[in-house]
DNA sequence: AAACATACCTAAAAAACTTATGCATAAGAA
DNA sequence: TTCTTATGCATAAGTTTTTTAGGTATGTTT
């Protein structure tokens, strides 16, 4: 991500939880989305979504499933059934880690 | 910090933070302090916050007393009018961090 | 035709940590 | 009284995760 030098290690959470919600997504769809859900505020590099992609499949947590759309290659992810486990646990984390750094950074910051 | 992997890149913002509301501290005081606002759930490792003041002050952005309390030494930090300035800008990016993750992983939360 | 958008990828470097040590003093427990 | 824990500083090696900087190719817009 470009702008934001603040979000590191919460990239892969966030990869799972678009595709918890989405279902299925390919990489470039994926930059576009979080783009539009935080208006512009973060911006995935390509360098570091691609490997993190792979890294993921490698772990068993995404299936990959190709498909060819107007002659250009797309590749489809979607969780596996220990992805969607793994999701559930890494998004509590985050929610954890978020609230911690409301309470560090600002304690009036009403929290539900 | 131990448990979660999930703040990297904001423990600089921490210290900043931290040492605009306390005026002063000392590293082994903010690891403590962190421990408690966040009940536990984040703990600076003494790895990564040394070298991180020392980077700090190295900027500009914090100024360093030396004091002896019961035969122990202390480095007392505090902002320079510099690390005051940064300090601002580094809590509203990390503001907008916080406010673009939620969106993310729950939009459901309200945020004021 | 050139530029931009879509779509994938990787390698080298930098950044930011963790882990593992080390040193020293004070306080508390066995 | 010795051992452990707490306080307090520090650095070095290794790991993880990112940025930067490329590369390839097709489709669309100007």
């Amino acid at each position: 991500m470009a702008n934001s030098k603040l979000y590191k290690g919460s990239l892969n959470t966030i990869i799972l939880k678009l595709l918890e919600e989405q279902g299925k997504m390919y990489g470039y769809e994926i930059t576009q989305k979080v783009k539009v859900l935080t208006k512009g505020e973060l911006s995935i590099t390509e360098g570091a979504l691609y490997p993190a992609l792979h890294k993921l499949e490698a772990e068993g947590l995404l299936d990959v499933e190709v498909a060819k759309v107007d002659n250009r290659l797309r590749k489809y992810y979607k969780l596996t059934e220990a992805g969607e486990k793994e999701t559930v646990n890494r998004l509590a984390e985050l929610e954890e880690f978020i609230r911690s750094m409301q309470q560090l950074v600002n304690p009036n910051w009403s929290i539900n």
